[in-house]
DNA sequence: AATATACTACGATAAAAATCGTAGTTCCAA
DNA sequence: TTGGAACTACGATTTTTATCGTAGTATATT
């Protein structure tokens, strides 16, 4: 529950957070590389802009920082599945009517899925199917 | 290709295309108050400040504008489909890695899909794993 | 020791998004 | 025909988010 009382990460911040739930602790100069190098010349950020969001999260309770041999390296401080879980379940709220179903259904539409990960989304409806079916039996 | 060049809906933005997607043409009025019910009472926002976001939105061609004896009725200019595909993807790149997939397991792991919903996003695997096979065989 | 290098701290600014207040208009009812 | 109710236009402000510049600190190198 004192997840819940955190602030629902930026975009800036997913962003960073994305890369430290990948690989972690990291220091900034990683993050920031790595930010760069997914953008275009022209979007590049300064290595401040991206300490300074750092420090930020740092102080949301977002972030951890532990410093090693004088180096400064971060870790994420929130679950990568919990904040996850947090985003889709706004975005459904403020564009799908708040089922996640239909936000679903959008998401396997853009069809870049490959037949894994298709298999990987019908074992999940087996589980949940499974699920609800020993509920409904327990009642 | 032109509706690509169009802006991203901001979340506000997103939130009166949901409820004018589902039902327009309508008037502010009809749009602020619904926002409003949703919202706790201390997240009210006035009525201009609805009808200002719209009439950005008007400029910027995510609204259209149709005059119905002397009164003043919106419909959204960009489609529903359309517009939902981009905000997942935008999402699955900035919190999951680019994948749409990962993205749909945890949406579906939020776990208030219906048998219903559940069946739809099934068929929507079968039809999709069709089409992956007819393809394969084309090539 | 002096200088260069690499990093952090922190305030400031810029940019974007959201909210509101006021003035002006039209219509209707008293 | 006057006053009020309901609406729109539009500028301004506030709030949030993102970005940067400068100064400070420590380390390493000569």
């Amino acid at each position: 529950m004192s997840e819940h009382s955190l602030p629902t990460p930026t975009d800036a911040e997913l962003e960073i957070l994305q890369l430290l739930w990948n690989k972690s602790p990291e220091s900034v100069r990683y993050v920031n590389d790595h930010i760069n190098s997914r953008r275009a010349p022209e979007a590049q950020v300064g290595y401040t802009t991206t300490l300074k969001q750092m420090q930020v999260m740092l102080e949301k309770g977002l972030l951890r920082r532990e410093i090693v041999e004088r180096n400064h390296l971060y870790s994420p401080e929130v679950d990568r599945a919990q904040t996850q879980a947090r985003v889709v379940q706004d975005l459904a709220d403020l564009a799908f009517d708040g089922s996640a179903s239909s936000l679903v259904l959008r998401a396997l539409g853009s069809g870049n899925a490959t037949p894994e990960e298709l298999a990987a989304i019908k074992a999940m409806i087996a589980e949940m199917e499974t699920r609800m079916g020993a509920k409904d039996e327990k009642q």
